[in-house]
DNA sequence: GCCGTTTTCGGCCCGACTGTTTTCAGTCG
């Protein structure tokens, strides 16, 4: 079994654990234990075998053991009786909001429901308002939240989170008693893959029930979930749930890396701060140990910004994007942060589509829109032949596009038109050009100053079969990059199953780069996958996959994911001035 | 189940909100 397998398990072993009351610390243990996992980039066999599991963090001699049993044998005694002892419903209960494994529990051992069907008849029936612990409002909550589960994914892709936050935030600072407004939560920290929205104000005291009502008043809202002096939650039109708090200005700073978290980091930093012999909350630093000084106590060092927190704890700044309990605590301590990449660092994009193939613009717009954005060159990449479906050039139609851009050069003074495309990969591995006719392509590609190489059908092969497609591809000696890996990792909408450490590894083996694609409907290289590369010394290239030009300012969204993937400028090649770039293009004429 | 410069036992982050209660447990983040 696969580290993906594994972690799962010990995930749900966790929650089973939870639904039969087990100890929590256990149950955290066990989902402390599958994130462990999932982030590992070691080979989970190698570390078998070297009997070095236990000596990762979280994973001791329980663990070690049942995770062994796991890689080797796809199976865990531990896990089967465990699951066998409940049935398989009450998993899909939790998903239900309002509704933790204790009430499910009851609701089992007192009225035998074991699916949300069952739980949707005993609500309908008012059933449940007689339980102890119950009411009619949990059970018209419950009915409520039934609905959704079966309405709504409850995930979306940063992008999307990301604008309908913007439009929150917008509504919100028009309200004067704001002092600060922040998004905080995943969306701060760039996740590929947003639950929901969170947003922090500071403002004036008592001004929390105007700022409460403009929030959940505002057009998006589908409902208002909860709401009260300091905190509310709205259900926005659009399925995604939103938080705003309320909060005093010398409380904001606390408060704001308290929401931004990641929970885990959040953790570690109270642990850290216990150290210090303080206790650590979102209103501020306390002196530990006294009850009464518990909650809102007086802060005992003032923090104007993020930046004096981390200070208090003898750490440099720790980025949002890093805030995942991944390292990110232990290199802050020893001043090892990395300079992650930033906007300003870009001078240019490669994945770009015009009108000769499915874009919406002519080369003169974009190479207008890109001067806008202070870049330096931009490189067009339109479909290659074989692409019907989007507008694959022909070779004539190409030969028109080169020359265009020949023109289009000589008349420009600091900045450069770049010669790419987007070729097909085809089933067999090969690279298009020629209409699959498999003619000598190369007369075509050697032509372009780099060429992306991308699958656009056949999304159904194997994992082995697509993984063994796209390496090959990656050795064609005319393939400068990869386009849009790992569709199936990001939310699994399209794409296809590969392998992405071994398609890595073959990248470097291969000197050959790897694109975070920043489309907003395709984010699709996982920022975990980033690190890898990097320490693979892989570059990546952050491409909008633009198709207007308005599509080239979201690049913004890559280069969250790259910061999160712990990317510095010298690791993105986007960064690079043209004649740094001769280094790895070809650039001709 | 994990961990340890207060170590092999006794801790393990902490507060707001809701709905049920009449002082609190469960859920959520």
């Amino acid at each position: 079994m696969d580290k993906k397998g594994v972690a799962e398990i010990l995930d749900e072993i966790g929650t089973l654990l939870e639904l039969k009351g087990d100890n929590p610390f256990k149950c955290r243990a066990y989902h402390n234990a599958s994130r462990i996992i999932t982030a590992i980039t070691q080979d989970i066999k190698e570390l078998i075998v070297t009997d070095t599991l236990k000596d990762i963090k979280g994973i001791g001699e329980g663990l070690s053991d049942k995770i062994t049993e796991l890689v080797l044998t796809d199976h865990l005694k531990y896990y089967d009786d465990l699951k066998y002892s409940l049935p398989a419903g009450l998993l899909e209960m939790l998903r239900v909001q309002g509704l933790g494994p204790k009430k499910v529990k009851v609701l089992y051992d007192k009225l035998k429901i074991k699916t949300l069907d069952q739980l949707k008849d005993a609500a309908e029936q008012h059933k449940l308002a007689k339980l102890e612990g119950f009411g009619e409002k949990t059970e018209e909550n419950i009915l409520k939240g039934i609905e959704l589960v079966k309405k709504h994914v409850d995930k979306y892709l940063y992008p999307t989170a990301k604008i309908a936050a913007d439009r929150i935030v917008e509504v919100i600072k028009k309200q004067s008693s704001i002092i600060r407004c922040e998004i905080a939560g995943s969306i701060r920290r760039c996740k590929e893959i947003i639950g929901d929205i969170d947003i922090l104000v500071s403002a004036d005291s008592k001004s929390g029930n105007k700022i409460m009502d403009a929030f959940t008043s505002h057009p998006d809202v589908d409902k208002v979930i909860a709401m009260g002096d300091t905190k509310s939650s709205i259900l926005l039109k659009s399925g995604i749930n939103c938080d705003l708090r309320v909060v005093n200005d010398e409380e904001f700073s606390f408060a704001l890396a308290y929401f931004t978290g990641s929970k885990e980091h959040n953790i570690e930093m109270r642990s850290l701060a216990k150290k210090f012999g303080w206790s650590l909350n979102e209103y501020g630093f306390s002196e530990l140990g006294s009850e009464e000084k518990r909650g809102k106590a007086k802060q005992i060092i003032p923090c104007k910004n993020e930046e004096d927190i981390y200070k208090a704890l003898e750490l440099s700044y720790i980025p949002p994007e890093l805030r995942e309990n991944m390292g990110e605590i232990e290199a802050a301590s020893k001043g090892t942060l990395p300079h992650l990449i930033e906007e300003k660092d870009i001078r240019g994009t490669f994945h770009v589509h015009s009108t000769y193939s499915d874009g919406a613009n002519t080369l003169e717009e974009l190479v207008i829109a890109a001067q806008k954005l202070g870049w330096k060159y931009l490189g067009i990449a339109d479909h290659s032949k074989s692409a019907a479906y989007a507008g694959g050039l022909s070779e004539e139609k190409l030969k028109l596009q080169l020359k265009e851009i020949d023109k289009l050069n000589n008349s420009l003074t600091c900045f450069r038109l770049l010669k790419g495309t987007e070729v097909d990969i085809l089933p067999d591995g090969a690279v298009d050009w020629n209409n699959g006719r498999r003619l000598d392509s190369s007369r075509i590609l050697e032509r372009f100053d780099y060429v992306i190489a991308a699958i656009h059908s056949k999304f159904k092969m194997t994992e082995v079969e697509a993984t063994k497609r796209t390496i090959k591809a990656l050795k064609n000696k005319y393939v400068t990059m990869l386009g849009h890996p790992t569709g199936r990792l990001i939310l699994e909408r399209d794409g296809y199953p590969i392998n992405m450490i071994d398609v890595i590894n073959a990248a470097s083996d291969y000197g050959k780069m790897i694109e975070i694609n920043s489309h907003p409907q395709r984010l699709d290289l996982d920022w975990r996958l980033c690190k890898y590369a990097k320490e693979k010394g892989v570059k990546i290239c952050i491409n909008p996959d633009a198709h207007n030009v308005d599509g080239l300012t979201d690049i913004s969204y890559g280069i969250g994911i790259a910061r999160k993937g712990w990317l510095e400028k010298s690791d993105v090649i986007n960064t690079l001035e043209l004649k740094e770039l001769l280094k790895y293009f070809k650039i001709r004429g």
